[in-house]
DNA sequence: GTCCTCCGTCCTCTCGCACAACAAATTCTG
DNA sequence: CAGAATTTGTTGTGCGAGAGGACGGAGGAC
């Protein structure tokens, strides 16, 4: 993903270094390994510049040098290019992904790479102060084995809700039952921590892991569509996410599908959710209400589907037309329970979305499945928590903190 | 508005030169006048650069100098600015707007002066070479009275329909019936000239140009909702222009919104346009079909609203509910004829939209009128072919026309 | 009328990137 | 197998762009 600046300013010559640096740092981040020669292509800058800015992250002690033998194998003639790739002891963050009935952990280092996680049910009429103090319990956990050189540069966090950009206010969490919780205090509190705390919806932070790292890798308009009890997506259109005025973009579950249709918990009647939710999908094949928020897993043991599951498929493919005459994506991701309700009825999910979506959108798009798994929301709360570190990497070391496994097992 | 450099590319200083150049003018652009002192804070530059680039424009023949006394009245003590303002016989480009019926062209000036402007009816059976043909002619008209000096940077065009970004390339209008019509070479082939053409949707101009100069002046978040015959919408995010992977994004007239509704012309039944589209507005308030081109005026002729339109001003509200749900706007702009009809139905429009959208996303929404009445479209055609001065002043100047009054005269 | 504030201009300095030359490492070729 | 060709890392130099300070000018505040 790519950051936007404040438009209309000027580039000054330490901007346009500091965007350097942090662009560099973005392709080793991505391509996990990278070689000089690559960089020197990639970024447009001559072989000497990308030498400085190489240097310049390895005396920080973001990145380490490869020697060319250990590279990929040779292509073409010449000298082999020396690689870059991220420290053995470089910055990391912690990820953390809250769903509606478990909340995941991970310690996450810079190129994505998971270090140590950790998981623990969370039951869904739990105060927000509750589940804070789990998550900095599992927080605790996943920064035990944290060298001591290794640099924690932010946490960042996945909640299934609303989330205001300008202060990562939690304004609704409907499966938690959360109204406008600071949930990035808590959690600071319960550690006894001041680092920045980034939050963001968990469709939001796929859309961000699929594009960095999962299937829509050089996709620049993409959705995540996501599954989990609600229905949200994450939107990235032209390689940035789409945020909107306050954050709360992308809410598609309460798209108007059928004023005929079933009451919302919203107050309306007929919105898309009330047919692809997990209560609805759960109400066609008879699933128990206390299994709902493992409907992924119920669905994964499905043989046969039923024609009310079919009709859910074509329900989801029709809504799915909507989004994509509107938002004329790539690629369209189904995530959550959407992955396992895909492989059951995928058929009549993609005629439901080719009956209903234009010519002109119709014809670039197309269906897929996430590349991260369950994980993609948890690996997006990680790119978030990192972007610091692609704006300005000196800047985003100096607010890091050294030495967190010491300081929290304390 | 601003544009996105492709990311991953290092920052050059040429690059960067260029960029602050073409910043300036942009300033320069957005506020018809403004002192250099001004520039010095709005870019963040320091005062001997912001001189510099200052100087480079008035070189180049785009600005010219404004002694400190024209200026606005003095505010505070010290040496009052010099200002920079568009030179006389500065760059100008040509918008052209395709609507409906008619065709209106203009002549407008770096800094969004309309210089002159000419229209013609157009059939709406007419063959594309025709409509080019009499926007050809009308082109002729407005380029009379040109100063030698002045350049022709470039053709704007905007269209009722979908357009592919890539190539510009008119894919459906609709309206003027047309499929896969290349308008840019056919209007260059009538003029034998050979300039930039840049094609857009009629709505996402508005939204344009209503961000630039409208209503919407430093709102980054904002949709302009079109109704035209058609319904379509303009989106602006993060003050960027939301285009889509192919260019069609913003399609909301077939959006969803009652299954057991009327056929649509795209195939599908109960499309939001076929409740709020100008063909139902006629059918509800008894308009011959003749006049379904005209419907702003037969509203703007209305006294009292029938029922039957106080329910299309509700439709017109629960629709945008959705739109604000997903797009999470800070301001909707109502464009064509439902600028008449929020002038008759605005209660209406507002109680449907409260009562359908998200509480979150509703607290920071408002509602307007365009604020460049029926020329939105037009000054936003105007905008997208001046936006490559704005990316690279030299560049742009380069490929421009000088003497077409002359040469299109002969 | 004097002081203060702010602005434009000029000059110098610094910093970042490009470029060229050379050395090093590897493949290609005869 | 040896030399040519190719590509890369390294180093030093040059250029260009912005920053910063000194100076003078233009107006307001007292």
């Amino acid at each position: 993903m790519t950051t936007r600046r404040r438009p209309g300013l000027g580039t000054n010559q330490e901007l346009a270094r500091r965007h350097n640096l942090g662009t560099v740092l973005r392709h080793v981040h991505g391509a996990g390994q990278i070689s000089r020669a690559e960089l020197t292509g990639l970024m447009g800058l001559n072989r000497s510049t990308i030498a400085a800015l190489v240097n310049e992250l390895e005396a920080l002690g973001i990145t380490e040098r490869v020697l060319p033998v250990e590279g990929t194998p040779r292509q073409g003639a010449g000298r082999p290019s020396a690689g870059v790739r991220i420290a053995e002891q470089g910055p990391f963050v912690i990820a953390v992904d809250l769903g509606v009935d478990r909340a995941v952990v991970a310690r996450i280092g810079l190129g994505g790479r998971v270090l140590q996680r950790a998981q623990a049910p969370v039951r869904s009429d739990g105060e927000a102060w509750q589940v804070g103090a789990a998550v900095a319990g599992l927080i605790r956990c996943v920064v035990e084995e944290v060298p001591d050189a290794a640099q924690l540069v932010g946490i960042g966090v996945s909640v299934p809700g609303l989330v205001r950009n300008s202060d990562g206010l939690i304004r609704l969490a409907p499966n938690l039952e959360w109204h406008d919780v600071s949930f990035g205090g808590i959690v600071l509190a319960a550690l006894g921590l001041d680092v920045p705390v980034s939050i963001a919806n968990d469709a939001d932070l796929g859309a961000l892991a699929e594009h960095v790292r999962g299937v829509a890798v050089g996709v620049d308009d993409l959705i995540y569509v996501s599954g989990n009890v609600g229905v949200g997506a994450g939107v990235i259109t032209g390689g940035v996410r789409l945020e909107g005025a306050g954050g709360y973009a992308g809410e598609v579950g309460h798209l108007r599908f059928n004023p005929a249709g079933r009451e919302c918990h919203c107050g309306n009647r007929g919105c898309w959710e009330t047919e692809v939710g997990a209560h609805a999908i759960a109400e066609a094949i008879h699933c128990p209400t206390d299994k709902v928020a493992q409907l992924d897993e119920v669905l994964d043991g499905f043989g046969e589907p039923s024609p009310a599951l079919r009709a859910t498929g074509t329900a989801l493919g029709h809504g799915l037309a909507s989004i994509v005459n509107v938002f004329n994506p790539r690629q369209v991701v189904l995530g959550g329970y959407f992955r396992s309700l895909y492989a059951l009825v995928g058929p009549e999910v993609e005629a439901g979305l080719a009956n209903r979506a234009l010519p002109a959108p119709l014809e670039s798009v197309t269906l897929t499945l996430p590349g991260l798994g369950s994980d993609s929301s948890l690996l997006g709360a990680a790119e978030i928590a990192l972007e610091p570190l692609f704006v300005d990497p000196v800047a985003a070391l100096g607010t890091a903190l050294v030495g967190v496994g010491t300081r929290l097992a304390g």
